[in-house]
DNA sequence: CGACGTGTAAC
DNA sequence: CCTTTTACACGTCG
């Protein structure tokens, strides 16, 4: 009989990326607080910040705040304001990840800056030995591009990207399955993965405040309150239960959104925005994704979003269904008298992939 | 059930 | 005075 063996998972999330990746190239910047920022164009400094260095942060500038605010808590201070080069960190987090696929049974990267290797097969159960090879990551990282990482080792995803948190930057952090339970059962609801501000607000009114607090509520309770699917993930949360496996996924849906010079309410000028906004998604389809529907998204000035949508017959040239992207534009705007539009954008969805001979394939979306 | 729209969450 | 991209769950409608 073979015991299904426990499995061992490290987390990998590069420390503050963009802002790294910037110091690395720019030395004057070393020793400063440093803001990396999305302008929006409208007006001078309207935009967010994408990511501050551990400098700025202590500054209490912090990414997703108005670049106005974070100009602001910096006033008087020597701090440095980027725009973002996303091309050029997408260069480098692509070697990191071919980095870290080699140290991997199973791979997943999840965003730029962040991705799960499955080590079970390499490490055989053994803790010390993921341990060290975390610490060979992190050598390797800081070898090769010059910048440091946290990594969270545990017995599932969740547990070892809530490990990862404990400690930032440059930290190392293991939960071994015994562990769990008691290392999640203090913290807050809010600080668990998956827990965002309007599911942490809701517990709280219940009274339910720590990780531990959510399987003492009861699963019929929390049934009540949030139906079973949402219950039973909660109390998966608080106990560290995840059996998810590491794997590469597809994209369900590609989309792209800008923010336009001023609010409005005119379809043509919607329509150009939008037409724009296809030009620059072809690059990515690049003539080898299909989709079937398409998505108009709008956002208004109360920052209040909406989408009309439509399913196809397949296309793969964004630009070619604009036709239909107008048909969605007037529909909005007749179902929307007089509503504002701030930021517009479009989306594409029920993808698949096509090959070299425009044969449809199963799998691969990933890799684009 | 598929299509559509919204809300939540994370980055 | 507030960016961008993606995922997924859920309610509703036909």
């Amino acid at each position: 009989m073979f015991a299904k063996m426990d499995r061992i998972i490290l987390h990998v999330d590069l420390d503050a990326f963009y802002a790294s990746v910037e110091e690395l190239r720019r030395p004057d910047i070393r020793g400063k607080p440093a803001v990396v920022c999305v302008y929006s164009g409208r007006t001078q400094d309207s935009g967010a910040v994408a990511t501050s260095n551990y400098l700025a942060r202590e500054l209490g500038i912090r990414a997703g705040m108005p670049i106005a605010f974070a100009k602001r808590a910096a006033k008087g201070k020597d701090v440095v304001f980027l725009p973002v080069d996303m091309e050029h960190y997408r260069e480098v987090s692509e070697r990191i990840m071919d980095l870290l696929e080699e140290h991997a049974d199973r791979f997943q990267q999840v965003s730029i800056d962040e991705a799960y290797l499955d080590v079970s097969d390499r490490c055989t159960g053994n803790y010390q030995c993921a341990e060290k090879m975390a610490r060979d990551i992190k050598e390797e990282i800081k070898e090769h591009e010059g910048i440091t990482c946290s990594v969270g080792i545990g017995p599932s995803k969740y547990v070892s990207k809530m490990a990862g948190k404990k400690r930032k930057p440059d930290g190392l952090t293991v939960v071994r399955p015994e562990e769990v339970v008691d290392f999640l059962r203090n913290l807050p609801v809010g600080k668990l993965h998956g827990i965002g501000a309007k599911t942490e607000e809701e517990l709280n009114s219940l009274g339910i405040k720590t990780a531990a607090d959510i399987p003492a509520y009861g699963l019929p309770g929390l049934e009540k309150e949030f139906g079973k699917n949402k219950a039973s993930l909660l109390r998966d949360k608080a106990l560290g239960i995840d059996d998810s496996p590491v794997e590469q996924k597809d994209k369900q849906q590609l989309s792209r959104i800008a923010t336009l010079k001023e609010d409005t309410t005119d379809a043509d000028i919607i329509y150009k925005k939008i037409s724009d906004l296809c030009s620059d998604l072809n690059k990515k389809l690049q003539n080898k994704i299909a989709f079937r529907t398409i998505s108009l998204i709008t956002i208004d000035t109360h920052l209040q979003t909406q989408t009309r949508s439509e399913t196809i017959p397949e296309a793969d040239d964004a630009c070619s269904v604009l036709p239909s992207y107008r048909t969605l534009i007037d529909r909005f705007l007749s179902e929307n008298p007089g509503k504002m539009l701030r930021r517009v954008g479009i989306r594409v969805s029920g993808l698949s992939f096509k090959d070299a001979k425009g044969k449809k394939e199963q799998k691969r979306l990933f890799d684009y």
